[in-house]
Order: structure tokens, then sequence, then C-alpha cells
DNA sequence: TATAAAATTATATTGATTATAAAATTATAA
DNA sequence: TTATAATTTTATAATCAATATAATTTTATA
């Protein structure tokens, strides 16, 4: 038998309620939108492309509740920051300790998978945060290049 | 007998003018000494350190150069970026696979060496560029928290 | 309902980086 | 050497994502 994927939990809005509600953030539609595309699509999309996204369906939002409401999940530590890209913060609501990679050829952003990290000269450091961030090429990409 | 600490080699100005010159970059005085700063010093600098650094030795510099220059550095693939910044990019003209440690309490940016890095997931992918890089507090910065 | 607190909006500001065009320097040809 | 072209550097303006500000709207609570 294959293995499968672990094809992960869709949130509702009130898991969302609850979440927020347990790290001292008060919900509001534009928060619990913001971090739903977040946790469910999980494209780590940059403040403008939360932007885009949620205007078609709430076309009041403006664009400094998306700046101010990621601003508040960063402070609140439930959203990372994303460094593959140059000019542009990129944004992940999932926490736990994964790598990314950024496809060059169509954009998107890719989890990866760490097995395994050994570091030496750390003695007597203190860690808060780590990143791993590649740029490449995905797959479908290396194919349309190479047809 | 205790493991020896590798001294890096100091780089001369025609030792520089020799490596401009293999990737196809004519040499000029700023271009000589701002590679200089990076390849000797290896403090991982931002473009507007490197402008005060010189400016003390070369008072006529201005920033356009230090910005045209490293982005011409770049190009050409002989100085990378270090992602530790949140708005301000760093520069590093050491090219091997390593990792960057920026302490929080002195905003140094320490070198790591890496032992073992093995992902999953990358299988069809094609990889141009990785970076590793933390966030915590050094040694000395941990000593003087707990004064 | 009245009042206070918080969230959202429109707008202006910031600041690192890039773009542009003129001036200075360097390389090459005559 | 002198003339001419190419390159580098400079001063300045423009860009643009992100932040700050203050007014307005919404929500919570008395
Ligand atoms: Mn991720
Ligand atoms: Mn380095
Ligand atoms: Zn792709
Ligand atoms: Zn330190």
């Amino acid at each position: 038998m294959e293995k499968q994927d672990k094809k992960p939990k869709r949130w509702s809005l009130e898991d969302i309620r609850d979440y927020l509600s347990q790290h001292d953030i008060r919900s509001s539609v534009y928060r619990l939108k913001i971090f739903e595309y977040l946790i469910n699509d999980r494209t780590h999309p940059t403040a403008e492309e939360i932007y885009k996204h949620l205007k078609k369906e709430l076309p009041a939002i403006s664009p400094g509740t998306v700046y101010n409401t990621l601003r508040l999940f960063l402070e609140k530590k439930i959203v990372q920051l994303v460094n593959v890209e140059k000019n542009q913060f990129r944004f992940d609501a999932t926490l736990s300790w994964h790598g990314h990679l950024k496809c060059l050829g169509c954009g998107r952003v890719f989890d990866l998978h760490i097995e395994n990290l050994k570091l030496s000269g750390l003695e007597g450091f203190e860690i808060f945060e780590k990143h791993l961030d590649l740029k490449g090429l995905c797959p479908e990409c290396l194919k349309r290049k190479n047809i």
C-alpha cells in the first residue's frame, strides 16, 4: 500500500474564534477570514495577496486592515514570516518547524519536511527562530521548461 | 592538542582584482574596497554599513555606488544575500554553504557550520539556493542579560 | 440608551532600494 | 598626445511595501 499524504484538517470559523481567543486576540469578521485563508489554503500569501483574495468576498475590506491584522498575528505569535521574497513579507499560520521552497517558475511556495538538521558552533547560544528557505523550480515548471 | 580554528586568509587588493576580472567585473577603487570589506571583515553588513565604513577612508563615496556595486556583485554571483533582517539586505562574499545566526542583543551575524541537513519531499525539484537563518542570543549577550 | 473601548478606514509618511540623467573617469583609437 | 567612446560615479527623483495617524464605524458594557 502506498504511503498516503496526511490530509490537513480544515479549520472552521468556530475553531479559529477559539484559537484567537486563546491567544488574547479579539475576533472580527476580517480577522477570522484572514486567519482562515492562511491556515486552510496554506499558500504563504503576501499581505497584498490576502487583500485581493478577501476583497472578492468582502469588498469593503481595506489594505490597512490586512496589514494591521498580520502585524497583530505576528505580535501574538500565531503566524510566522516566510523569507523567500526579496521585498515582501509572506505569512504562514503553520508554526511547526518546516522549511520552504519558492519555485522561481510559478511563484508557489512549497512546504518542506526537515528530517534532520545538525549545526555546530552554537554552544552557548540561545535560539528563538529558525528559517530554512530554498529557491528552485518545481517538477511542473521543470517539465514545462523542457518541452 | 586542541582543534585549532582555521584562520581565513586575508585577500589582497590584487587577489580581488583578479577575482573580479575572472567574473567579468571591471575593477575600480570602490569595487575593490567594497569587496575587500565583505571578504576580509565578514560581518555581513548592510549597504548602509558598508557606506559608513568606507566613507571614513574614502569620503567622496556616495551611497548610490554602494547600491550599484552590490547589485552588480549579486548579478555576477560573487556575493549572496543574507536573510536575517526584516527591511534591509545583508551581504556575504563567502559563497560556501553555511547558515547564519543574528543575535538580537548585539545585532551581530554569526556564521554557522551545517554538519547535516536532510530534507524530504524534494523529489523532482531543482534547487538553486539554500538559506538557513536563525535568530537568538549570543553567549556574550546572554551573560550580560543574566548579570 | 449612553458611554467607553476597539477595530477599521482613508490618508499621509517612512525608508531602503531602484531609476534616471548629468558629470567624471577610464579605455581605446587615431 | 589628443580625440572619442564606454564605463563608472554622483546627485536627485521615483518606487513601493509597510507603518503611523487621526477620523469614523463598530462592538462591548454600564
Ligand atoms: Mn509553511
Ligand atoms: Mn556568512
Ligand atoms: Zn513551479
Ligand atoms: Zn550578541
